[in-house]
DNA sequence: TAGTGGTCTAGACCACCCT
DNA sequence: GGGTGGTCTAGACCACTAT
Protein backbone atom coordinates (compact mmCIF):
# COMPACT_ATOMS: atom_id res chain seq x y z
CA UNK A 1 0.00 0.00 0.00
CA UNK A 2 2.40 3.02 -1.25
CA UNK A 3 1.50 6.54 -0.51
CA UNK A 4 0.57 7.39 -4.35
CA UNK A 5 -2.11 4.53 -3.66
CA UNK A 6 -5.84 6.43 -3.87
CA UNK A 7 -7.62 6.00 -0.37
CA UNK A 8 -9.51 2.74 -0.45
CA UNK A 9 -13.22 3.49 0.20
CA UNK A 10 -14.67 0.59 1.86
CA UNK A 11 -10.95 -0.23 3.61
CA UNK A 12 -8.03 -1.61 2.46
CA UNK A 13 -9.67 -4.90 1.79
CA UNK A 14 -12.20 -3.56 -1.06
CA UNK A 15 -8.82 -1.95 -2.38
CA UNK A 16 -6.73 -4.89 -2.30
CA UNK A 17 -9.71 -6.74 -4.03
CA UNK A 18 -10.09 -4.05 -6.84
CA UNK A 19 -6.74 -4.01 -7.79
CA UNK A 20 -6.74 -7.73 -7.89
CA UNK A 21 -9.91 -7.40 -9.98
CA UNK A 22 -7.72 -4.61 -12.05
CA UNK A 23 -4.81 -7.36 -12.38
CA UNK A 24 -7.13 -9.82 -13.83
CA UNK A 25 -9.11 -7.87 -16.07
CA UNK A 26 -6.21 -6.27 -17.81
CA UNK A 27 -4.68 -9.92 -18.39
CA UNK A 28 -1.67 -9.16 -15.76
CA UNK A 29 -3.38 -12.44 -14.27
CA UNK A 30 -5.28 -14.43 -16.89
CA UNK A 31 -7.28 -17.45 -16.56
CA UNK A 32 -5.84 -20.46 -14.94
CA UNK A 33 -3.26 -18.72 -13.72
CA UNK A 34 -1.92 -19.25 -10.18
CA UNK A 35 -1.67 -15.95 -8.08
CA UNK A 36 0.42 -15.47 -5.23
CA UNK A 37 -1.08 -16.63 -2.08
CA UNK A 38 -2.07 -14.63 0.61
CA UNK A 39 0.98 -14.48 2.96
CA UNK A 40 2.86 -12.98 -0.35
CA UNK A 41 0.01 -10.74 -0.75
CA UNK A 42 -0.35 -9.45 2.43
CA UNK A 43 3.76 -8.62 2.05
CA UNK A 44 3.50 -6.96 -1.29
CA UNK A 45 0.27 -4.57 0.25
CA UNK A 46 1.64 -4.65 3.50
CA UNK A 47 -1.71 -6.05 5.77
CA UNK A 48 -2.68 -8.67 7.54
CA UNK A 49 -3.13 -12.18 6.01
CA UNK A 50 -6.55 -11.80 6.85
CA UNK A 51 -7.38 -8.88 5.33
CA UNK A 52 -5.69 -10.35 2.07
CA UNK A 53 -8.19 -13.26 3.07
CA UNK A 54 -10.71 -11.71 3.12
CA UNK A 55 -10.82 -9.56 -0.27
CA UNK A 56 -9.92 -12.90 -1.76
CA UNK A 57 -13.02 -14.83 -0.67
CA UNK A 58 -15.06 -11.63 -1.82
CA UNK A 59 -13.79 -12.16 -5.55
CA UNK A 60 -14.16 -15.83 -5.05
CA UNK A 61 -17.81 -15.63 -4.30
CA UNK A 62 -18.25 -13.43 -7.17
CA UNK A 63 -16.66 -16.15 -9.45
CA UNK A 64 -13.45 -14.40 -10.55
CA UNK A 65 -10.82 -16.57 -8.28
CA UNK A 66 -11.39 -20.36 -7.50
CA UNK A 67 -9.84 -21.26 -4.20
CA UNK A 68 -8.24 -24.71 -2.81
CA UNK A 69 -6.05 -25.54 -0.04
CA UNK A 70 -2.93 -26.67 -0.24
CA UNK A 71 -3.54 -26.08 -4.87
CA UNK A 72 -3.69 -22.19 -3.73
CA UNK A 73 -5.93 -19.79 -6.07
CA UNK A 74 -6.11 -19.27 -9.82
CA UNK A 75 -8.09 -16.99 -11.75
CA UNK A 76 -11.15 -18.90 -12.58
CA UNK A 77 -11.35 -20.29 -16.27
CA UNK A 78 -15.00 -20.18 -16.74
CA UNK A 79 -16.15 -17.88 -14.44
CA UNK A 80 -19.15 -18.47 -13.41
CA UNK A 81 -20.66 -15.11 -12.58
CA UNK A 82 -23.63 -14.28 -10.51
CA UNK A 83 -26.16 -11.91 -10.40
CA UNK A 84 -28.53 -10.92 -7.45
CA UNK A 85 -32.03 -9.31 -7.34
CA UNK A 86 -33.87 -8.34 -4.79
CA UNK A 87 -37.53 -8.98 -3.46
CA UNK A 88 -39.27 -5.89 -3.25
CA UNK A 89 -42.67 -5.41 -1.63
CA UNK A 90 -44.74 -4.98 -4.46
CA UNK A 91 -46.87 -1.47 -3.05
CA UNK A 92 -42.88 0.05 -2.42
CA UNK A 93 -42.00 -1.21 -6.36
CA UNK A 94 -44.99 0.94 -7.55
CA UNK A 95 -44.50 3.53 -5.09
CA UNK A 96 -40.61 3.83 -5.90
CA UNK A 97 -41.68 4.18 -9.53
CA UNK A 98 -43.47 7.51 -8.82
CA UNK A 99 -46.96 5.63 -9.28
CA UNK A 100 -49.96 5.65 -6.57
CA UNK A 101 -50.29 2.34 -5.13
CA UNK A 102 -54.17 -0.05 -5.22
CA UNK A 103 -54.63 -3.23 -5.10
CA UNK A 104 -58.12 -5.08 -5.37
CA UNK A 105 -58.59 -8.97 -3.74
CA UNK A 106 -60.41 -11.21 -6.33
CA UNK A 107 -60.70 -13.42 -4.52
CA UNK A 108 -60.03 -15.32 -0.35
CA UNK A 109 -60.98 -18.93 0.30
CA UNK A 110 -60.10 -21.76 2.25
CA UNK A 111 -59.67 -24.55 -0.64
CA UNK A 112 -58.38 -27.73 -1.36
CA UNK A 113 -54.68 -27.47 -2.49
CA UNK A 114 -54.48 -28.44 -6.53
CA UNK A 115 -51.97 -31.48 -7.14
CA UNK A 116 -50.27 -29.23 -9.05
CA UNK A 117 -48.99 -27.04 -6.07
CA UNK A 118 -48.79 -30.32 -3.97
CA UNK A 119 -46.05 -31.61 -4.91
CA UNK A 120 -43.70 -28.95 -5.13
CA UNK A 121 -44.94 -28.09 -1.32
CA UNK A 122 -44.54 -31.14 -0.15
CA UNK A 123 -48.26 -31.23 1.44
CA UNK A 124 -50.91 -33.47 0.15
CA UNK A 125 -53.32 -33.11 -2.25
CA UNK A 126 -56.39 -31.74 -0.94
CA UNK A 127 -54.71 -30.32 1.89
CA UNK A 128 -56.81 -26.82 3.20
CA UNK A 129 -55.54 -23.81 2.45
CA UNK A 130 -55.82 -20.05 2.04
CA UNK A 131 -56.24 -19.21 -1.57
CA UNK A 132 -56.11 -15.79 -2.51
CA UNK A 133 -56.23 -13.56 -6.09
CA UNK A 134 -55.64 -10.01 -6.06
CA UNK A 135 -54.21 -7.49 -8.87
CA UNK A 136 -52.27 -4.51 -7.80
CA UNK A 137 -52.04 -1.54 -9.64
CA UNK A 138 -49.79 1.80 -10.25
CA UNK A 139 -52.26 4.71 -11.14
CA UNK A 140 -54.63 2.75 -12.13
CA UNK A 141 -52.85 0.77 -14.19
CA UNK A 142 -52.72 -3.23 -13.63
CA UNK A 143 -49.33 -3.99 -12.77
CA UNK A 144 -48.93 -7.46 -11.26
CA UNK A 145 -51.38 -10.29 -10.82
CA UNK A 146 -51.24 -12.44 -7.95
CA UNK A 147 -52.19 -15.89 -7.48
CA UNK A 148 -51.00 -17.48 -3.74
CA UNK A 149 -51.42 -20.30 -1.30
CA UNK A 150 -50.41 -19.90 2.07
CA UNK A 151 -50.63 -22.84 4.57
CA UNK A 152 -52.32 -22.07 7.83
CA UNK A 153 -50.01 -24.33 9.46
CA UNK A 154 -46.75 -22.66 9.16
CA UNK A 155 -48.41 -18.87 9.99
CA UNK A 156 -50.35 -18.74 12.94
CA UNK A 157 -52.67 -15.96 13.06
CA UNK A 158 -53.43 -15.78 9.01
CA UNK A 159 -56.71 -17.26 9.23
CA UNK A 160 -58.04 -14.24 10.78
CA UNK A 161 -56.57 -11.84 8.34
CA UNK A 162 -59.06 -9.98 5.89
CA UNK A 163 -56.85 -9.20 2.78
CA UNK A 164 -59.08 -6.65 1.37
CA UNK A 165 -57.26 -4.25 2.50
CA UNK A 166 -53.96 -5.44 3.59
CA UNK A 167 -52.16 -6.63 1.27
CA UNK A 168 -50.76 -10.71 1.69
CA UNK A 169 -47.01 -9.94 0.70
CA UNK A 170 -46.48 -7.35 3.23
CA UNK A 171 -47.98 -8.94 5.95
CA UNK A 172 -45.82 -11.79 4.94
CA UNK A 173 -43.01 -10.37 4.73
CA UNK A 174 -43.52 -8.62 8.23
CA UNK A 175 -45.33 -12.16 9.53
CA UNK A 176 -43.54 -15.16 8.47
CA UNK A 177 -39.68 -15.08 7.77
CA UNK A 178 -38.58 -17.81 5.85
CA UNK A 179 -35.73 -19.94 6.24
CA UNK A 180 -35.38 -21.15 2.71
CA UNK A 181 -37.02 -19.76 -0.15
CA UNK A 182 -37.27 -21.06 -4.38
CA UNK A 183 -37.89 -18.53 -6.63
CA UNK A 184 -38.09 -19.05 -10.42
CA UNK A 185 -38.57 -17.11 -13.47
CA UNK A 186 -40.59 -17.98 -16.77
CA UNK A 187 -42.94 -16.90 -19.46
CA UNK A 188 -46.30 -17.05 -20.25
CA UNK A 189 -49.16 -16.43 -22.88
CA UNK A 190 -51.89 -14.56 -20.52
CA UNK A 191 -54.53 -16.77 -21.28
CA UNK A 192 -58.39 -16.12 -21.52
CA UNK A 193 -58.60 -15.99 -18.04
CA UNK A 194 -55.89 -13.40 -16.52
CA UNK A 195 -55.77 -11.34 -19.52
CA UNK A 196 -58.62 -9.32 -18.79
CA UNK A 197 -57.33 -8.81 -15.40
CA UNK A 198 -54.08 -7.47 -16.46
CA UNK A 199 -55.94 -5.29 -19.19
CA UNK A 200 -54.73 -7.54 -22.03
CA UNK A 201 -54.59 -9.00 -24.83
CA UNK A 202 -55.12 -13.23 -24.17
CA UNK A 203 -51.81 -14.45 -26.42
CA UNK A 204 -49.84 -11.47 -24.63
CA UNK A 205 -46.77 -12.66 -23.53
CA UNK A 206 -45.95 -12.07 -19.48
CA UNK A 207 -43.06 -12.77 -17.09
CA UNK A 208 -43.90 -14.90 -14.34
CA UNK A 209 -42.10 -15.46 -10.96
CA UNK A 210 -42.98 -17.86 -8.88
CA UNK A 211 -41.68 -18.00 -5.58
CA UNK A 212 -42.53 -20.82 -2.45
CA UNK A 213 -41.13 -19.87 1.04
CA UNK A 214 -40.41 -22.24 3.94
CA UNK A 215 -39.97 -22.14 7.62
CA UNK A 216 -39.21 -24.84 10.42
CA UNK A 217 -42.82 -26.01 10.43
CA UNK A 218 -42.67 -26.16 6.90
CA UNK A 219 -43.80 -24.48 3.60
CA UNK A 220 -45.64 -20.94 4.51
CA UNK A 221 -46.83 -19.89 0.90
CA UNK A 222 -46.26 -20.29 -2.86
CA UNK A 223 -47.26 -17.77 -5.04
CA UNK A 224 -47.17 -17.01 -9.09
CA UNK A 225 -46.99 -13.09 -9.86
CA UNK A 226 -47.34 -12.61 -13.95
CA UNK A 227 -46.19 -8.85 -14.38
CA UNK A 228 -47.96 -6.38 -16.89
CA UNK A 229 -46.67 -6.53 -20.60
CA UNK A 230 -43.48 -5.09 -20.94
CA UNK A 231 -42.32 -5.62 -16.97
CA UNK A 232 -38.48 -6.20 -17.04
CA UNK A 233 -36.97 -7.37 -13.64
CA UNK A 234 -33.57 -6.30 -13.57
CA UNK A 235 -30.21 -7.68 -11.64
CA UNK A 236 -26.95 -6.13 -10.21
CA UNK A 237 -23.67 -8.18 -10.43
CA UNK B 1 -20.82 -22.37 22.91
CA UNK B 2 -22.04 -25.17 25.25
CA UNK B 3 -21.26 -28.64 25.02
CA UNK B 4 -24.53 -29.99 23.73
CA UNK B 5 -24.84 -27.55 21.03
CA UNK B 6 -24.45 -29.68 17.41
CA UNK B 7 -20.93 -29.03 15.97
CA UNK B 8 -21.12 -25.83 13.97
CA UNK B 9 -20.71 -27.59 10.50
CA UNK B 10 -19.22 -24.61 8.27
CA UNK B 11 -17.35 -23.04 12.49
CA UNK B 12 -18.59 -21.11 14.95
CA UNK B 13 -19.87 -18.15 12.86
CA UNK B 14 -22.28 -19.72 10.33
CA UNK B 15 -22.97 -21.46 14.24
CA UNK B 16 -23.92 -18.24 15.64
CA UNK B 17 -25.59 -17.27 12.13
CA UNK B 18 -28.38 -19.74 11.99
CA UNK B 19 -28.92 -19.39 15.87
CA UNK B 20 -29.82 -15.57 15.62
CA UNK B 21 -31.41 -16.56 12.18
CA UNK B 22 -33.63 -19.55 14.70
CA UNK B 23 -34.61 -16.65 16.94
CA UNK B 24 -35.75 -14.27 14.68
CA UNK B 25 -37.65 -17.27 12.73
CA UNK B 26 -39.13 -18.36 15.93
CA UNK B 27 -40.51 -14.82 17.15
CA UNK B 28 -38.19 -14.93 19.67
CA UNK B 29 -36.66 -11.50 18.41
CA UNK B 30 -39.37 -9.49 16.62
CA UNK B 31 -39.24 -7.30 13.35
CA UNK B 32 -38.17 -4.02 14.63
CA UNK B 33 -36.44 -5.16 17.84
CA UNK B 34 -33.39 -4.35 19.14
CA UNK B 35 -31.01 -7.59 19.54
CA UNK B 36 -27.83 -7.12 21.85
CA UNK B 37 -24.59 -5.77 20.60
CA UNK B 38 -21.74 -7.45 19.26
CA UNK B 39 -19.81 -7.40 22.71
CA UNK B 40 -23.00 -9.03 24.30
CA UNK B 41 -23.21 -12.00 21.60
CA UNK B 42 -19.65 -12.72 21.83
CA UNK B 43 -19.72 -13.59 25.80
CA UNK B 44 -22.96 -15.35 25.50
CA UNK B 45 -21.75 -17.69 22.62
CA UNK B 46 -17.89 -17.66 24.35
CA UNK B 47 -16.70 -16.14 21.36
CA UNK B 48 -14.46 -13.39 19.87
CA UNK B 49 -16.38 -10.40 18.90
CA UNK B 50 -14.90 -10.42 15.51
CA UNK B 51 -16.65 -13.71 14.93
CA UNK B 52 -19.96 -12.87 15.84
CA UNK B 53 -19.50 -9.41 14.05
CA UNK B 54 -19.06 -12.11 11.12
CA UNK B 55 -21.91 -14.03 11.57
CA UNK B 56 -23.75 -10.54 11.61
CA UNK B 57 -23.03 -9.14 8.64
CA UNK B 58 -23.66 -12.20 6.95
CA UNK B 59 -27.76 -11.76 7.93
CA UNK B 60 -27.43 -8.04 7.30
CA UNK B 61 -26.49 -8.94 3.49
CA UNK B 62 -29.48 -11.20 3.60
CA UNK B 63 -32.00 -8.48 4.41
CA UNK B 64 -32.62 -10.08 8.34
CA UNK B 65 -30.69 -7.71 10.09
CA UNK B 66 -30.70 -4.07 9.88
CA UNK B 67 -27.26 -2.55 11.16
CA UNK B 68 -26.07 0.62 11.88
CA UNK B 69 -23.17 2.21 14.11
CA UNK B 70 -24.32 3.83 17.23
CA UNK B 71 -27.84 2.66 16.95
CA UNK B 72 -27.70 -0.99 16.74
CA UNK B 73 -28.74 -4.26 15.24
CA UNK B 74 -32.55 -4.43 14.40
CA UNK B 75 -34.49 -7.40 13.25
CA UNK B 76 -35.81 -5.70 9.54
CA UNK B 77 -39.33 -4.64 9.85
CA UNK B 78 -39.11 -5.50 5.88
CA UNK B 79 -36.70 -7.76 5.01
CA UNK B 80 -35.59 -7.39 1.66
CA UNK B 81 -34.54 -10.45 0.60
CA UNK B 82 -32.22 -11.34 -1.78
CA UNK B 83 -32.26 -14.17 -4.49
CA UNK B 84 -29.01 -15.33 -6.55
CA UNK B 85 -28.46 -16.72 -9.55
CA UNK B 86 -25.31 -18.35 -11.72
CA UNK B 87 -25.19 -17.18 -15.48
CA UNK B 88 -23.60 -20.33 -16.79
CA UNK B 89 -22.21 -21.16 -20.53
CA UNK B 90 -24.64 -22.31 -22.65
CA UNK B 91 -23.40 -25.63 -23.74
CA UNK B 92 -22.36 -26.28 -19.77
CA UNK B 93 -26.14 -25.47 -19.23
CA UNK B 94 -27.18 -28.13 -21.74
CA UNK B 95 -24.73 -30.79 -20.68
CA UNK B 96 -25.38 -30.72 -17.52
CA UNK B 97 -29.37 -31.83 -18.01
CA UNK B 98 -27.84 -34.32 -20.17
CA UNK B 99 -28.61 -33.20 -23.71
CA UNK B 100 -26.05 -33.67 -26.40
CA UNK B 101 -25.03 -29.28 -27.44
CA UNK B 102 -24.66 -28.00 -30.67
CA UNK B 103 -25.36 -24.96 -32.00
CA UNK B 104 -25.20 -23.10 -35.30
CA UNK B 105 -24.38 -19.47 -36.51
CA UNK B 106 -26.86 -18.27 -38.47
CA UNK B 107 -24.93 -14.59 -39.04
CA UNK B 108 -21.64 -12.81 -38.52
CA UNK B 109 -20.56 -9.31 -39.64
CA UNK B 110 -19.71 -6.09 -38.58
CA UNK B 111 -22.81 -4.14 -38.80
CA UNK B 112 -23.34 0.13 -37.89
CA UNK B 113 -25.13 -0.27 -34.05
CA UNK B 114 -28.70 -0.28 -34.18
CA UNK B 115 -29.79 2.89 -32.04
CA UNK B 116 -31.72 1.23 -29.89
CA UNK B 117 -28.57 -0.52 -28.29
CA UNK B 118 -26.09 2.35 -28.94
CA UNK B 119 -27.77 4.36 -25.76
CA UNK B 120 -27.60 1.70 -23.38
CA UNK B 121 -24.08 0.68 -24.32
CA UNK B 122 -22.92 4.52 -24.59
CA UNK B 123 -21.87 4.24 -28.05
CA UNK B 124 -22.97 6.13 -30.94
CA UNK B 125 -25.40 4.73 -33.94
CA UNK B 126 -23.56 3.52 -36.71
CA UNK B 127 -20.53 2.91 -34.92
CA UNK B 128 -19.07 -0.40 -36.42
CA UNK B 129 -19.78 -3.80 -34.24
CA UNK B 130 -19.42 -7.61 -34.58
CA UNK B 131 -23.24 -8.72 -34.91
CA UNK B 132 -23.80 -12.28 -34.11
CA UNK B 133 -27.41 -14.39 -34.26
CA UNK B 134 -26.93 -17.92 -33.48
CA UNK B 135 -29.12 -21.08 -32.21
CA UNK B 136 -28.45 -23.78 -29.14
CA UNK B 137 -29.77 -26.93 -29.64
CA UNK B 138 -29.74 -29.64 -26.56
CA UNK B 139 -30.32 -33.09 -28.62
CA UNK B 140 -31.05 -31.09 -31.97
CA UNK B 141 -34.08 -29.55 -30.01
CA UNK B 142 -33.57 -25.54 -30.08
CA UNK B 143 -32.93 -24.40 -26.72
CA UNK B 144 -31.98 -20.74 -27.07
CA UNK B 145 -31.55 -17.91 -29.37
CA UNK B 146 -29.07 -15.64 -29.33
CA UNK B 147 -28.52 -12.33 -30.50
CA UNK B 148 -25.47 -10.32 -29.91
CA UNK B 149 -23.72 -7.35 -30.56
CA UNK B 150 -19.61 -7.48 -29.47
CA UNK B 151 -17.42 -4.18 -29.57
CA UNK B 152 -14.14 -5.06 -30.78
CA UNK B 153 -12.46 -1.92 -29.63
CA UNK B 154 -12.70 -3.62 -25.49
CA UNK B 155 -11.97 -7.01 -27.36
CA UNK B 156 -8.58 -6.90 -28.59
CA UNK B 157 -8.16 -10.39 -31.26
CA UNK B 158 -11.95 -10.25 -31.54
CA UNK B 159 -12.03 -9.76 -35.46
CA UNK B 160 -10.08 -12.91 -36.01
CA UNK B 161 -12.11 -15.23 -34.42
CA UNK B 162 -14.80 -17.39 -36.16
CA UNK B 163 -18.00 -18.18 -34.21
CA UNK B 164 -18.91 -20.89 -36.67
CA UNK B 165 -17.46 -23.78 -34.81
CA UNK B 166 -16.42 -21.48 -31.28
CA UNK B 167 -19.50 -20.32 -29.37
CA UNK B 168 -19.25 -16.65 -28.48
CA UNK B 169 -20.44 -16.92 -25.14
CA UNK B 170 -17.59 -19.22 -24.23
CA UNK B 171 -14.86 -16.99 -26.08
CA UNK B 172 -15.84 -14.03 -24.30
CA UNK B 173 -16.18 -15.87 -21.09
CA UNK B 174 -12.51 -16.98 -21.55
CA UNK B 175 -11.28 -14.47 -23.01
CA UNK B 176 -13.26 -10.82 -21.67
CA UNK B 177 -13.35 -10.63 -17.84
CA UNK B 178 -16.21 -8.09 -17.47
CA UNK B 179 -15.95 -5.07 -14.30
CA UNK B 180 -19.45 -4.33 -14.60
CA UNK B 181 -22.95 -6.02 -16.00
CA UNK B 182 -26.52 -5.08 -16.45
CA UNK B 183 -28.87 -8.16 -16.75
CA UNK B 184 -32.48 -8.33 -16.78
CA UNK B 185 -35.65 -10.76 -17.51
CA UNK B 186 -38.62 -9.70 -19.63
CA UNK B 187 -41.23 -12.08 -21.73
CA UNK B 188 -41.95 -11.39 -25.59
CA UNK B 189 -44.13 -13.04 -27.96
CA UNK B 190 -41.90 -15.00 -30.30
CA UNK B 191 -42.60 -13.40 -33.17
CA UNK B 192 -42.80 -14.32 -37.59
CA UNK B 193 -38.73 -13.54 -37.49
CA UNK B 194 -38.06 -15.95 -34.25
CA UNK B 195 -40.72 -18.35 -34.01
CA UNK B 196 -39.58 -20.68 -36.83
CA UNK B 197 -35.44 -20.32 -35.14
CA UNK B 198 -37.07 -21.91 -32.01
CA UNK B 199 -39.73 -23.76 -33.58
CA UNK B 200 -42.61 -22.29 -32.08
CA UNK B 201 -45.93 -20.23 -33.34
CA UNK B 202 -44.81 -16.66 -33.54
CA UNK B 203 -47.75 -15.60 -30.71
CA UNK B 204 -45.71 -17.70 -28.40
CA UNK B 205 -44.57 -16.36 -24.90
CA UNK B 206 -40.73 -16.40 -24.55
CA UNK B 207 -38.85 -15.73 -21.57
CA UNK B 208 -35.48 -13.05 -22.77
CA UNK B 209 -32.47 -12.47 -20.95
CA UNK B 210 -31.13 -9.22 -21.70
CA UNK B 211 -27.55 -8.59 -21.10
CA UNK B 212 -24.71 -6.11 -21.00
CA UNK B 213 -21.43 -6.04 -19.68
CA UNK B 214 -18.39 -3.77 -19.84
CA UNK B 215 -14.45 -3.42 -18.88
CA UNK B 216 -12.24 -0.46 -18.32
CA UNK B 217 -12.08 0.56 -21.91
CA UNK B 218 -15.81 0.48 -22.33
CA UNK B 219 -18.67 -1.60 -23.23
CA UNK B 220 -17.92 -5.49 -24.31
CA UNK B 221 -20.88 -6.96 -25.47
CA UNK B 222 -24.59 -6.61 -24.68
CA UNK B 223 -26.52 -9.80 -25.97
CA UNK B 224 -30.34 -10.55 -25.84
CA UNK B 225 -31.27 -14.93 -25.15
CA UNK B 226 -34.95 -15.61 -26.15
CA UNK B 227 -35.19 -18.89 -24.30
CA UNK B 228 -37.11 -22.08 -25.73
CA UNK B 229 -41.07 -22.09 -25.09
CA UNK B 230 -41.49 -23.33 -21.38
CA UNK B 231 -38.43 -22.88 -19.80
CA UNK B 232 -37.43 -21.89 -16.56
CA UNK B 233 -34.78 -19.89 -14.92
CA UNK B 234 -34.33 -20.11 -11.10
CA UNK B 235 -33.06 -18.31 -8.60
CA UNK B 236 -31.52 -19.35 -5.14
CA UNK B 237 -31.92 -17.29 -1.82
C1' DT C 1 3.83 -34.73 4.56
C1' DA C 2 3.91 -30.20 3.76
C1' DG C 3 1.79 -26.10 1.76
C1' DT C 4 -2.22 -23.65 1.23
C1' DG C 5 -6.55 -21.53 2.53
C1' DG C 6 -10.29 -21.30 6.55
C1' DT C 7 -11.24 -19.68 10.77
C1' DC C 8 -10.74 -17.87 15.15
C1' DT C 9 -8.78 -14.73 18.99
C1' DA C 10 -7.69 -10.69 21.70
C1' DG C 11 -6.84 -6.41 21.17
C1' DA C 12 -6.87 -1.96 18.95
C1' DC C 13 -8.40 2.11 16.61
C1' DC C 14 -11.67 4.43 13.95
C1' DA C 15 -16.19 6.22 11.70
C1' DC C 16 -20.51 7.10 12.29
C1' DC C 17 -24.31 9.03 14.19
C1' DC C 18 -27.93 8.87 18.02
C1' DT C 19 -28.90 11.40 22.18
C1' DG D 1 -20.01 12.85 23.96
C1' DG D 2 -20.27 8.32 23.84
C1' DG D 3 -21.92 3.78 22.24
C1' DT D 4 -22.11 1.07 18.43
C1' DG D 5 -20.52 -1.38 14.36
C1' DG D 6 -16.41 -1.57 10.73
C1' DT D 7 -12.07 -2.86 10.04
C1' DC D 8 -7.55 -4.20 10.80
C1' DT D 9 -3.51 -6.79 13.10
C1' DA D 10 -0.44 -10.49 14.57
C1' DG D 11 -0.62 -14.70 15.82
C1' DA D 12 -2.45 -19.31 16.23
C1' DC D 13 -4.39 -23.68 15.05
C1' DC D 14 -6.87 -26.48 11.93
C1' DA D 15 -8.70 -28.80 7.44
C1' DC D 16 -7.88 -30.15 3.23
C1' DT D 17 -5.40 -32.08 -0.40
C1' DA D 18 -1.57 -32.00 -4.02
C1' DT D 19 2.52 -34.17 -4.43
Amino acid sequence: MTERDAIPAGGKATYIAEEVRRRIIEKEWRQGDRIPDETELATEFGVARATVNKALQLLAEEGLLDRRRRAGTRVAINPVRKATFSIPIVREQIEAAGLSYSHRLISQSRSPLPAQHAERLGLSTGDILIHLRAVHYGDRQPFQLEDRWINPRAVPGIEDVDFHHLNANEWLVRNAPYLRADLNFSACNAGEHDAPLLDTKPEQALLILNRTTWNDVGPITTVRLAFHPGYTMAATT
